[in-house]
DNA sequence: CTGCCTATCCCAATATATTGGGATAGGGGG
DNA sequence: CCCCCTATCCCAATATATTGGGATAGGCAG
């Protein structure tokens, strides 16, 4: 049989800590081999351990005195740069599972989801995949979402103006422009004047810019 | 009670649509109102068929004869906007995974999946959340974190460079450009030449849109 | 040292964009 | 009917960008 998996521990409240102690200690392969009360001691450990007490993962809380879980996970990656973190929160504020995950964390669970959940994401993370806690998988998807509509309805570009805007940032002339869309290219100057006045910029690719970071033109990946 | 949920199934394995027309059968809460063999068929039915036979989610296949369930997604959701659309695939392509997601998709699960992960699936995103394929939570992840670094490296823009190119975007002039950063306005546009050669673009608004698309200048959401 | 690459500077010709005028036609609201 | 808004067309003056030359200085590799 393989090795344990094992498991660092960090998270601020006792109770919470001993009830996981419980339920991994009766897990066959998985070993929780240590557990801080806050992110500053379990740093200290993971620089100086035997090797045979680092982590392979490690059950990060987001709400810890001192330095937060958020904050600590940097620390974790340069310190041991191929242990994964799953974050263990109570917390399902958008900003910070969306920083978590950014910050390449492999797992999101909230402390309510069942102890099933939890071991099955911790052997799903090890072998290296990801884990999602489902009722954050909304979320996480509608980021994924060009959510321009807002920004779009705001400065009310046209359907138009977005056509004429779209094509300058393929490279277009405005000639050509005006030759694609059957209409004069003074006609696309006129509209690129509204454009121009309803983003407040002063020229083509300072709209083509802003364009892209307001998401009124969607990023679609395309080269 | 509640009425049940109504599902449409677009799948074209006769076998397998068997399976589901089995196993939602035995769900309580959930009602298969109707099942198609492509999508063209599905979307004609969804036009013209009484309101107590519209479904409330769409469990849709990827690969189907002629049109295929990507391509269809959109018009779904032209014509019935409230519908929810959960991809159940053999695909796990990441390309494919993305693309449906984009479109709005709120779940996608593996053919592979086991059944209860199914109906629960429809029960989740019924009540307007989302289901993902624990699998594939993986790649949305690596999805959302910043991936710049890659495109930015591939057409080798230097550091100068990427600096114009970024003032371009922002609405300045060469002339402005040269001042801001002490080198002449020739320098400036020498900068450009060579960006446009790198990038394969032809004037500075192609550029910006480019250099946003790719990544090589952040879309850091500014106004 | 020589050759190559990059960043820098320079010029001129041409193309394109921008601005500020004026004008028409159609749709919708009062 | 009249007013306002949008999309369309038009012109000319000016500003800016793009292209194709040529040139220098520093760094780095062979």
């Amino acid at each position: 049989m393989q090795s344990k998996i094992k498991v660092m521990l960090v998270e601020d409240h006792p109770e919470y800590r001993e009830t996981l102690e419980f339920v991994l200690g009766k897990e066959k392969g998985i070993e929780l081999v240590s557990q801080f009360g806050n992110a500053e001691l379990a740093l200290r450990h993971i620089q100086s351990c035997a090797s045979d007490q680092q982590p392979d993962i490690i059950l990060l809380d987001i709400n810890l005195p001192g330095m937060s879980g958020l904050e600590a996970m940097p620390w974790f990656e340069k310190y041991r740069p191929e242990v994964k973190i799953m974050i263990l929160s109570q917390s399902d504020m958008e900003a910070d599972v969306l920083l978590a995950v950014q910050q390449g964390a492999s797992g999101y669970l909230l402390k309510s989801c069942k102890m099933a959940e939890l071991t099955q994401g911790i052997r799903t993370v090890y072998a290296g995949g990801a884990t999602l806690e489902p009722g954050l998988a909304n979320f996480i998807l509608s980021t994924l979402q060009p959510q321009m509509p807002k920004a779009a309805i705001e400065c009310n570009i046209s359907q138009r103006e977005r056509e004429v805007l779209s094509l300058i940032g393929d490279g277009m002339t405005q000639k050509q422009i005006g030759t694609q869309l059957g209409i004069s290219i003074y006609t696309v100057t006129d509209h690129l004047k509204n454009i121009y006045e309803k983003l407040k910029v002063t020229n083509a690719p300072q709209a083509i810019g802003k364009a892209y970071r307001t998401g009124i033109l969607p990023t679609d990946h395309r080269q």
